[in-house]
DNA sequence: ACATCTTTGTGACAATTTTCACGACATAAG
DNA sequence: CTTATGTCGTGAAAATTGTCACAAAGATGT
């Protein structure tokens, strides 16, 4: 699948951020850009671009920058922007809802295919153009689809996951407060809201001079 | 206000998860806990738990483990879970409804007291006990408000920061696409949906076989 | 053509974070 | 009392990540 390990998790972290700013520098027609201003931009350190650029190799030109065009063209294609994912949405609430409304294929290779709910009401029917089915026939119509985000119940969260799994799923984004346990070979990147708001307070409250910071 | 800047950055962000976890396991009446217990619950390495512990003081017996009633006593302490933050929402779109729903309150510090939107067909309604005001009352409403969620679109994200800076506010959840720029002492934490779910699948197709990471 | 200005890419270093591994103490059982 | 087992707290080592600062290369202007 992959042969790079070479690059550090923290530098990966940034790269779908990276991407999406020169894809608006490159909706401005802007041709260049250097890393002092996609540092502004994206509020990572220059250096810390450049570092982490140059895992890949050398992408820009001394005294001029790096061209948008040919840096959007290399994440591109180094974040598999061509092939698409397909993605399940678990949970139509009102997280669910917002997700379906997104609209992440615009400028993104993942795509929600299908959302699933336990609600009569919703199953049948459709938002942003995607359709709503049963829960129950989750393991019939994921057939295709690798990667999922789970917005539904605390308690419904690991009985699903397990259901995901056995149905080849090896990706979970995670929005229930559950630390979910999978066997090996699955990803599971979590984040639970009522977390990220208490780390904000605390961080205020206790470190409260300092620049802003990743969550 | 605080301090012990000692504790390190990544121990901080990690103190909101214990606390929900030693709160779930007091709720089911258990009265002590391992390291290595809690490591299989919040999938945090069980070294790393005893050290993060550690950089409070001794808070553990040795041979024994840590007493839940008293850890989540402490917690509750360091976390400030007495005081209650004042938050307000801005822009109730989807996301913002499932915030408004999310009832923080249960066991947390934060409460969202007011929201904000320009939608007038919104504003004067409530949602989750919430009261809805219109966008061009900000200034007037938010005195006591310390803390902002900030679910707008993408185009007001920066103009909308401004204002709430000047009316006060230090600290900033940030789940539009746009890198605010904010004046120094103004704490900000960026969850781009977008990102999250890029990164996901770029951890999926490149680092297969590794354990779960944090988003 | 030349001097000057910009900006990259990276070696060296610093800081942060995680992990190992072990002494010390707790508890329980024989 | 002694042994076996479990667990913390923490020095020390390892791994990861971030930052500095500068030579080299190319861009730009006259």
């Amino acid at each position: 699948m992959s042969e790079q390990n070479k690059i550090p998790q923290a530098t990966a972290k940034r790269l779908p951020l990276y991407y999406r700013f020169i894809n608006n520098l490159h909706i401005q027609g802007k041709l260049r850009v250097s890393s002092k201003e996609l540092s502004e931009a994206v509020k990572v350190d220059s250096a810390t671009i450049r570092r982490d650029f140059s895992y890949f190799g050398a992408l820009g030109k001394k005294g001029y920058g790096y061209n948008v065009e040919y840096l959007l063209e290399f994440f591109r294609k180094t974040l598999d922007q061509d092939e698409k994912t397909p993605v399940a949405l678990i949970g139509v609430g009102n997280l669910g809802t917002a997700f379906l409304n997104y609209n992440f294929t615009k400028n993104n290779n993942t795509k929600i295919e299908m959302a699933f709910d336990a609600d009569p009401n919703k199953v049948g029917t459709e938002i942003g153009g995607v359709p709503i089915y049963h829960i129950d026939e989750l393991e019939q119509k994921l057939s295709e689809v690798q990667a999922a985000i789970l917005t539904v119940p605390l308690a419904e969260a690991q009985n699903i996951t397990e259901r995901l799994i056995k149905s080849g799923v090896t990706g979970i984004l995670n929005f229930t407060p559950a630390r979910i346990t999978v066997p090996e070979g699955v990803r599971v990147h979590h984040i639970d809201l009522s977390v990220e708001l208490q780390s904000l307070v605390y961080f205020m409250k206790h470190y409260p001079l300092d620049t802003d910071e990743e969550a």
